[in-house]
Parts: structure tokens; C-alpha cells; sequence
DNA sequence: ATGAAAGCGCTAACAT
DNA sequence: ATGTTAGCGCTTTCAT
């Protein structure tokens, strides 16, 4: 195995020097690094990471916790965070939390505190307290998509704003009857759920119309979920709303084949909302509001590249807050009259 | 921070004890070890993976390489292989090839050398030879799922047994023209496609049926990409075929969706069937052929650890063949008479 | 069964 | 700008 050494001795210097050229650390004259280059090069000599994180305190590794793989919007925060941290050299351990409880708390109690990552990002993972002290224990820079977590940096959308602009577009074209498919709490973040169905509140009082809780179905985010809770809302023509709004696109997905199912024309007899612009959502012409997480995960990787990078400087927290776009396409329409 | 020194002494032994107590390597009395547990419970004792490493070795980390993040087949895969590896107290580094060619370079030059990883797990990954050579320069376990790689221990489902048999279920029904949404080449793995092709080809021989290239198209693996193949396959009346074989569900989804557009009746004026047993296959009514990727990540791992545990048996390459099944549901019945 | 001590392959003071 | 050297925190012979 060749070693920083081998390097040195071909290139006629320390292994300090070496160490210096190669990651960029220190003064190394042109020459000096060029001749370090090509003994490097010609060595084929890749640096061991373990021992230059034991000897530097540094891993160029940042963990990343999920609580699921299997949305869409996992997998493209994912893709972000990944895109960034490969172009500056770092790896990214994956935390997948959605095993049983018990991998969880290993995950928590054990991975992450092996001192293999230099940060961690959370992306909308519901924490309890417990699971926060340690984050904090970490004493590691850890930024979080999606879910807010207490005195943590945060970086996400404003649920109750976009849920609000669908819902207004729904109110607008003179629904009134709006049902609203949405998230399980506790599933991915608490909070994000509550907000999305406070602006579909928001919307409905704005116009006038008190909100009927029996119009609210929750489900767990997926097409399967949004399927069911439409069966259920739909089923009855007597109580049947003239448009439903989900706060996923994957749920509203659920929603049209029930609708077709049930042999409802859409937009003619009902209007269908969703949220998050998935990559399937123009292909049946969902109307709903965009966001892009594939953003949110290079922005969550900068920030925390940013801490790791200067650790000194004091990291206020903060809530960064990316903008969202309403996209009409054609699920929506006024109501029969 | 507390290491192994502080346990030592708190236990009232030496360093070299507390690590064979923790590891479980090298004998230890029942008493002394634990000592040593509780030791290293009450000060909260994490070991230091570098230091380990470093010393020993071995990184308890495996590497999984994977194309693309956005498909149903790669999350479950990555969903299997790591809760075999949590439970093991392994980590999962993610590499993902889905950045440009910039950042795959990178990570087949850099990143899987730097010693970090006691073994790879590539899933469907195409491999030129010059990346082929680089996982065999690794000298540690490699296993594949999905594409079968030279050399390499492999793991999948045999493509073209399985792409016969949904093709043999429509020409059992009476279809004579049927179509294929075929996989791109190239895209994930190469062979994968061919084989899926090959089966349906066979299968329509099986009937005298000689395959009309007409009725084949190559489509991305997505819901979009399927949509559009179809679109093409059934606007004109004329040429259009009875039945449609897509050689991914997702696809599928695209084709029920291009027929409803076109007021096509499934399965009244076309069969569709799909391929793997989509989460969602179920609610559309999706006839297919089920496979199991997150069971393939989980003998996967399985396979890999057991080299990393005994590296000297020799890993004779093999070729393991997991199971599918067909599944019939509604979105198939005769063709018009 | 346990301890002493020599590394593992780098990095970072410190010195020049 | 470069070299010398002392660790980083473990694991693993080798003794006992």
C-alpha cells in the first residue's frame, strides 16, 4: 500500500510537505506541489482517511438522516445534499431511520456519536427530546430540511403559506365545499401537517366558510394513503365536496384514481389540488404548489459545509426560508353550477 | 472526550482489555468484561471509528454504489441493505452516480480508495471496463445487485424468465399484437433490457408470433417516459396493438395514463402489464411480475459482510437468482373478439 | 486472562 | 517554504 512516504521520497521532500500540497493546508511553493503532484500521481497514492481524520480531528464526512427513503421528496433532498458534498470532497453517510424503533436508537445512541462525521443534516425528521439532546451533545454543526428542531439551524418552506395559496386558488374559482386530504402528523415532522391544514383553514375562513373537520382526512403521504382517504370522502355524493386539496402530490395522485374510480370527472365534477410539483404531477396535469428539495439539499449542504469549514464563527440559529410557485395546470376549474 | 484510557482506569485494567471486552476479540473473563461494560457505560464511552480503523484495519463501513436515487427499485434496495448492515453496527456510505461525469469520476478515482470502506455493494450499476478494473483494484468484497458484473459476485432475478412470463399470461389471453415500453440500455445496466426484450420476443415466438420491431420502444424507467412511448404506440387506430408489456411498472403507470387520455378502455380495448410490483401496482390494478429488491439489499449485505468477517475463504464468484412472481390483477382480460 | 508497548498513516506545532 | 517530531486513540503482537 503506498503511503504518504513513498510520495515524500519520489517527490524529494517531507511528508509534511506532502501532507501540505496535497490538501492545500499551508505554504507550498508551485514547484514544490507540482513535483508532490506527479509523485502522487504516478504512485497512484490515495490518502488514508482514517488516519488523516485521527491526526487532523477532521473527517470530510457529514451524516444524513432520514426518516424514510421511499418519497419523492427524501430522494431529492438526498440528491442535493449528495451533489454538493461530492464536489468538495466529502462523503455522506446515510441514517435511515425508517427500520424499527430499535435501529433507530442505535442510530442515535451509537452511529452517530462514532466521531465519523464532521455534521449531520436531518432532513424533516420528527425528534423527540431525548433524540434532540443528543443532537446537541454532538456538538457538530447540524442542519435540519424540513422540521424545525429547537436551536437548531432550519432550513424549509412556509407550509401554511403555500397550503394557503392552493386552497385560495380553490376559493377563487368559487369552491366552497373544499376537502382537504392531509398529512399523518408524527409521520415525517409534526408540525408540518398542522400548517398545511391551518392555511387550508386560513383560506377557507378568508372567504367566509368555517371550516367542517368532517372534510379532513389524514393519511401517511403516500398514493396508497390518498387513495383511501378519498374513497371515503367521495363516496357519498350527498356529502361529496366539489374539490379536494392534498397535501402531497403522491396522496393527490390517490385522489384522481379514486376519483376515476368512483367515476367522477375531473376538473367537471371535481377540482384536484396538490403540493410539492412531484416529477409525475404534470403528466396528469396536477395543479398544486412547487418546491424544490433538491435545492433545499444543496443549500443544507453549504450551510453545513460553511460551519465546518470556519467552527469558530458562532453559528446563530437560523430558519431559512425557500420560496415556493403555484403551478395551474388542469385538475382545478370552477365547480358545476 | 472520554476514550479508552478513562475506561481502562475507571475499570481498574488495561487498554488492551477494555478494547478485547468491547470488540470481542480475545478472551476476557465474564467478570473483567463486565467491568469494562459498565465502565464504559456510566462515562458514556464511544470508541473512535478512525482509531480503530486505523489501528485494526477494518472500517465496519460498507459502500454502496448506486446510479440514481429516484427510482421505487434503488430505495428499497437501499432500504434492505441498510438495516441488515444497522443491525450488524456497520455504517452505509451512499455513493451516487447520478451527478455528472465529473462527479462519477470522482468518486470511482477517489472516493472508493481512501480506505474507508471494508466492501462495496453495486446496485444496477453500469460499469465501463476501466470502473470494472477499479472495483477489482479495491481488493475487497464487491457484490452487484441487479447488473451482473464480470468477475463479480451478483445477485438478481433472472429478466428474461420473468418478461416471458408476463408476455406468455397476454398471449394465453389471446393477444397476438402486443408491444414492449422497453428499458433504455445503458441506462441502469445493459443487460437488464435485452433480457427483458428477449423474453418478450420469445414468448411471442412460443406463439408464432415473429416480433415486430414497430412495436417496441425505449423508454427511461419513468412514469413520463412510459406516458410519452405510449402516446406514440397507440394514437393511430390503424397499427395500434391489443396489449402493451412495459418492462417497468412505473412505465406501466405511464401507458394506463396515455390510454385514459386517448379513451382507451384497460382492459376492455388494451391490456397493460407491468414489471416489478410497485408499492403503487396494487391500486391501479396492475397485472405483474413481483420481484424483491429490498430482500436482494438485504442478502446483499448479507453476502458482503460474511466476506468481510472471513476475508480469507475464497469468494468464488456466483450468481444468486432470486425469486419473482406473477401477479394478476385487472389492467388484463382477451382482447376484443 | 491480562498488560506493556509498538505501531496504524497521517497532521500540526515548532523550528529553521 | 520546508523539515523534525510528537502525537491522534485505538489494536495487536508478545510477554507473563
Amino acid at each position: 500500500m503506498v503511503g504518504i512516504n513513498d510520495v515524500a521520497a519520489l517527490a524529494g521532500v517531507s511528508s509534511a510537505t506532502v501532507s501540505r500540497a496535497l490538501s492545500g493546508r499551508g505554504a507550498v511553493s508551485a514547484a514544490t506541489r507540482e513535483r508532490v503532484e506527479r509523485a502522487a500521481e504516478e504512485l497512484a497514492y490515495v490518502i488514508s482517511s482514517d488516519a488523516s481524520s485521527l491526526a487532523s480531528g477532521r473527517t470530510r464526512n457529514i451524516g444524513v438522516i432520514v426518516p424514510y427513503l421511499g418519497r419523492w421528496y427524501y430522494t431529492e433532498v438526498l440528491s442535493g445534499v449528495q451533489s454538493v458534498l461530492v464536489s468538495q470532497g466529502f462523503d455522506l453517510t446515510l441514517f435511515n431511520l425508517g427500520g424499527d424503533a430499535g435501529e433507530r436508537r442505535q442510530i442515535f445512541e451509537q452511529f452517530l456519536f462514532r466521531r465519523r462525521v464532521d455534521a449531520a443534516i436531518a432532513v424533516s425528521v420528527e425528534v423527540d427530546d431525548d433524540e434532540i439532546s443528543r443532537l446537541h451533545a454532538l456538538r457538530k454543526p447540524v442542519v435540519c430540511v424540513g422540521g424545525p428542531i429547537e436551536g437548531l439551524r432550519t432550513l424549509g418552506i412556509d407550509d401554511l403559506d403555500a397550503a394557503h395559496r392552493v386552497v385560495e386558488h380553490l376559493t377563487a374559482l368559487g369552491h366552497r365545499r373544499i376537502a382537504h386530504v392531509a398529512g399523518l402528523p408524527g409521520l415525517r415532522d409534526f408540525r408540518m401537517p398542522m400548517n398545511r391544514q391551518h392555511g387550508y383553514e386560513q383560506a377557507l375562513r378568508d372567504v367566509g366558510v368555517e371550516p367542517d373537520p368532517a372534510l379532513t382526512r389524514t393519511a401517511d403521504f403516500s398514493v396508497r394513503g390518498g387513495h383511501a382517504a378519498a374513497r371515503s370522502l367521495l363516496e357519498d355524493p350527498a356529502t361529496r365536496p366539489t374539490a379536494v386539496f392534498a397535501s402531497s402530490d403522491e396522496m393527490a395522485f390517490g385522489v384522481l384514481i379514486a376519483a376515476r374510480e368512483l367515476g367522477l370527472s375531473v376538473p367537471g365534477d371535481l377540482s384536484v389540488a396538490g403540493f410539492d410539483d412531484h416529477e409525475n404531477a404534470g403528466i396528469v396535469g396536477l395543479t398544486t404548489i412547487a418546491q424544490d428539495p433538491q435545492q433545499m439539499g444543496r443549500r443544507a449542504a453549504e450551510l453545513v459545509l460553511a460551519q465546518v469549514e470556519s467552527p469558530d464563527e458562532p453559528a446563530h440559529s437560523m430558519n431559512l426560508v425557500m420560496p415556493t410557485r403555484f403551478v395551474e395546470r388542469t385538475t382545478t376549474a370552477p365547480p358545476r353550477a
